[in-house]
DNA sequence: TTCACCTATAAATATTTTTTATTAATTATA
DNA sequence: TATAATTAATAAAAAATATTTATAGGTGAA
């Protein structure tokens, strides 16, 4: 069995035309009308129901079905030559969430150099959705994450580095009793990291749980920049610990009625990966920890 | 790229050696020389080692990642083929753990007659374990399961029935106080379902949690038959209530100090599965239940 | 009804896969 | 250590498979 006869089916049930689905892939009309012959030849089985004709293409159950294991196969075969391409080029490409990589190159940043790896990554900077959604498409190889979901779905294997806690901050300047409530944050301005993070998923639990922190003033991207609007008191927010190592002027908030799910930060890769020996080094040298 | 290819190359990889492989498919030995260099064209990078010679086939690291893929891509393969072997001769295989049947099966009796779904369903009655590996393996369409852990990896689909709690009996002869520790039964007679089911796993947690229910004197895959040796005072037993639907002659205990996890009833079945008319009127009568 | 457009089929052609036959390399063994 | 047996690679031929060209026949729109 061709894998080409199940891109050609998967494209026609796509484009519901023989003549548009050939067109598609510079062949001619029959190839298209033999592959799916050929398919139903194989499994003995009608996957196209043919009434009147045009523009009709319906698929059987057993169509359907075929359909289902065919974009599977096809995704697998995308994902091997994504990942055959990069060790071809002995490329590693690696995922970098701007919070996470901030607070741990500096830590690996001398192992990595006295291996040669320096050079050998290809960093891709992005938010940790972007990067799990890259990896998942076989874009990248491997990638910092920081979640506060464990991925379950076998599609993923992952070393845990660091497990962080989230924290709500505020600028130095100002005043707050030493044990305080959510609610007692209700009227505070609040700045948030934008949707590409997880921390706004959180930000909207608390919001919907406690009915709080209503007032979002401003979203960005950049925690650096949101760090700094905290510490010039624009507003208070809610950041994991992970990006507050060297932080002057401002304040964690001592939040006794709220607990927040852990901060994961996590080495993540496909579950079928197969390291190389730099791929693996990286990896040992990051599990180390 | 052709599925035959992938074969040939995981079964050489296997057996570490062409003309052995070749014999295994019956075709000439060249064929599988052929075979692999056509991959290696493909992806324009050696596969195999070539050293030595003889009897050693080993994967260079594009080999050993495109073995992970290819591995993939012919279990997809499979399931395909056995999704459609059923799909053509209209059989619906359905996994029947012993206890969850005979809970759930006169609930829906009626409706699955009246249906004309009995005569449909193939059963394969089976311990949870075993059907959930067939429903990997592609052999059966779907299934009931009862399990303490949902799964979450992404291959299954499923629909909670029921969620019910485990119960440690005894016979209705014995006198227990209204309430009672763990602890309390150390010295009694254990009667357990073997390994096929959950139950075992769940006693082997308060086993190795209090040091309790040491003396196992008895395992069975036979629920019923357990059933009536608690009830002829042979021994206690622990239990999922859904097999205490029409027992006479046995007590729940009430422990304490221990709460066990929940008992899922459930229909599953693989992710990838698209149901035909029959299999789907089967999902919404149990999943109504 | 005619025209434009679509899919199916047949036959020819092109491409791909497999085989046969052979070579060169390596191990086993006498 | 020579020789036989076994292994994988290659070349050329054959077989099998996929694609194209040409065409027919069916359908909906004008």
């Amino acid at each position: 069995m061709n894998v080409k006869d199940l891109k050609y089916f998967v494209k026609l049930q796509e484009l519901k035309s023989y003549s548009d689905t050939a067109h598609y892939f510079g062949v001619s009309q029959p190839t298209i009308t033999y592959a799916v012959k050929r398919l139903e030849t194989e499994y003995q089985t009608e996957l196209i129901v043919r009434k009147s004709y045009a523009n009709s293409v319906t698929l059987t159950h057993a169509g359907d079905q075929i359909l289902a294991h065919a974009k599977k196969i096809l995704r697998e075969d995308h994902l091997m030559q994504k990942d055959l391409q990069r060790i071809r080029d002995s490329r590693i490409k690696m995922g970098f969430p701007p919070i996470i990589t901030n607070y741990l190159v500096p830590l690996v940043f001398d192992q990595l150099r006295d291996n040669d790896l320096l050079s050998r990554i290809e960093p891709v900077r992005s938010g940790s959705k972007e990067l799990l959604d890259k990896l998942y498409n076989g874009d990248i190889d491997i990638a910092l994450l920081g979640t506060t979901r464990i991925p379950e779905n076998g599609n993923f294997d992952f070393n845990i580095i660091k497990v962080h806690n989230f924290k709500i901050i505020a600028s130095s300047e100002r005043q707050f009793p030493k044990e305080l409530k959510i609610r007692d944050l209700q009227n505070e301005d609040v700045l948030i990291l934008d949707e590409s993070s997880v921390h706004q998923l959180i930000v909207n639990n608390i919001i919907e749980k406690y009915n709080v922190f209503t007032n979002v003033i401003y979203q960005t991207s950049d925690y650096r920049l949101l760090l700094d609007l905290v510490k010039r008191n624009k507003g208070i927010s809610l950041i994991t610990e992970t990006a507050l190592q060297v932080v002057e002027g401002i304040q964690e908030l001592n939040v006794v009625d709220e607990t927040f799910p852990p901060f994961y930060i996590m080495l993540i890769y496909r579950s079928s990966l197969k390291a190389g020996p730099h791929t693996q080094k990286i990896i040992d040298i990051f599990s180390e920890l």
